[in-house]
RNA sequence: GGAGGGUUAGCCUAACUGGUAAGGCAGCGGACUUGAAAUCCGCCGUCCCUUAACGGACUUGGGGGUUCGAGUCCCUCACCCUCCGCCA
């Protein structure tokens, strides 16, 4: 969400970020809703001064033993006149609000313009596509000669789109996660944090899931919580509220959870096997940083998610997204896609964000600086999604005969293990 | 699931049978000082009055009600603590 002031100052730069983004808003409506509810605020703030005054007079009166009655029933009519103006502002900052609700945040001046993924910047590539001399097989054919996934049996659990792994497959999702984890803890210096699967409304709220996305997600009705489809959620709302310690900034957190996601009305060709699926398993990224910072700490945040594939020897590219396809919390991305060769097409594995305060301001998270308090900025991360990393992993590493080899950070977490098959 | 207690500004803590939130700590700015400490003054949640000054409204976990007036009374929801029950 953005400063009421600010858009009240700035329509027009906030018309021009929208339409970048491709939002519709209705800024005209905004202009006139706030116009109202100042005027209306004046008038009933009036009122109540009125009241406030008459008030502290009655009870004084009483207190020396002075009858009050005329001055009360003066107040009654005041009250009712200030009871119908707070109604009509109560109407008027909850229209206002869905409308705030609706502008997006404005994206960066860095920010190629765009509409679509034709405008998206590639902004690096890494690594050596993997060549072989032989047809490569795809992840599934791989996970099936090696007994790595289990698909069918995953279906008959709880539906189609929830893999099942098991034997070295299972190990090898539980090793990318260790690896990752300590990764990030020990040479980037995140807090690691293991936070519940379940979040509340006002968690979704805060980082901007609901109100418009309640549908991709799981409900528990009975206890009104939501499985998270990012770590992200949890993480960013651990500070919902807080004012932090400017001192203390930035503050760095690294989860494991799995991510529950039911993208209705999504199917087709990207959902076979690992590509599009309702629960996988991500390593996330968050900040808490000071405005002046946030852009240096989204380049070290790409760089710390990067790592991870230049560490597996992964080919990848980093594009920078235009304003078309930026979320619409987003200031600027980057989205980080590993090459799996068998599929023959980069998958994004990793979106790195910087959100500014447009987070922040919804959930409340402020800091101390100079006895002054102000929004944080708030940047996310995966850093990474394994599902997709698994696919891209066993496809460069395949050998003739149905193997795949281990990248020597792995090994470690599969007990020495080199290879499997 | 049942019973009781609690939630006051960044933190801690007050407020008679309803009378309009008092203090303390921390932080920031200033005065004093060679410097520091101590002391004193101001600031230290949000918003409105185009800006500033001045002023005003709101803010005692959220929402609602009674009242001229609610931290205080009533209803409701959330969370925390204690005990009971259940349980890995």
């Amino acid at each position: 969400m953005l400063d009421q002031g600010f858009i009240r100052e700035n329509i027009e730069l906030v018309e021009r970020g929208a339409k970048a983004k491709g939002e519709k808003v209705d800024l005209k409506l905004f202009s006139e809703l706030d116009q109202r509810w100042r005027r209306l605020l004046a008038q009933r703030d009036g009122l109540k001064h009125q009241r406030n005054v008459a008030s502290k007079r009655i009870g004084e009166l009483i207190r020396d033993g002075k009858g009050a009655g005329d001055e009360i029933a003066e107040m009654k009519g005041l009250s009712q006149r200030i009871k119908v103006l707070d109604e009509e502002v109560k109407g008027i900052e909850g229209k206002l609000r869905e409308v705030m609700l609706s502008i997006p945040n404005l994206p960066h001046e860095s920010v190629p313009r765009g509409g679509g993924d034709e405008d998206n910047v590639v902004v690096k590539t890494w690594g050596e596509k993997p060549s072989f001399d032989f047809p490569p097989r795809d992840h599934l054919q791989l996970g099936e000669l090696l007994s790595l996934f289990d698909f069918s049996r995953g279906s008959k659990l709880a539906g189609s789109g929830f893999p099942l792994y098991k034997g070295l497959g299972a190990q090898l999702e539980r090793a990318l996660i260790n690896f990752m984890l300590d990764l990030h803890t020990g040479k980037h210096g995140y807090l690691e944090v293991s936070p519940p699967f379940l979040a509340n409304r006002g968690c979704m709220e805060g980082t901007g899931q609901l109100p418009k996305l309640e549908e991709d997600m799981y409900l528990c009705e009975h206890d009104d919580l939501f499985l998270i489809p990012t770590a992200e959620v949890p993480l960013t709302n651990l500070h919902r509220g807080e004012v932090l310690e400017g001192d203390r900034l930035p503050l760095k957190y690294v989860a494991y959870t799995p991510c529950f996601r039911r993208e209705a009305g999504s199917y087709g060709k990207e959902t076979r096997g690992f590509l599009r699926v309702h629960q996988f398993d991500k390593v996330e990224l968050v900040k808490f940083c000071r405005p002046e910072s946030s852009y240096q700490e989204l380049e070290e945040l790409l760089g710390e998610a990067e790592e991870v594939l230049r560490l597996l020897g992964l080919a990848y590219r980093v594009r920078l997204l235009c304003t078309g396809d930026l979320s619409f919390a987003a200031s600027k991305c980057y989205d980080i896609d590993v090459w799996a060769p068998a599929e023959g097409k980069y998958l994004e594995v990793s979106s790195c964000s910087n959100y500014e305060d447009f987070q922040a301001r919804r959930a409340g998270i402020r800091f101390r600086e100079g006895g002054k308090v102000r929004f944080v900025h708030t940047l996310n991360g995966s850093g990474l999604a394994t599902a997709r990393l698994l696919v891209a992993l066993v496809e460069t590493y395949q050998t003739k005969e149905a193997e795949v080899l281990l990248p020597p950070p792995l090994r470690p977490y599969l007990g020495g293990r080199e290879r499997i098959g």
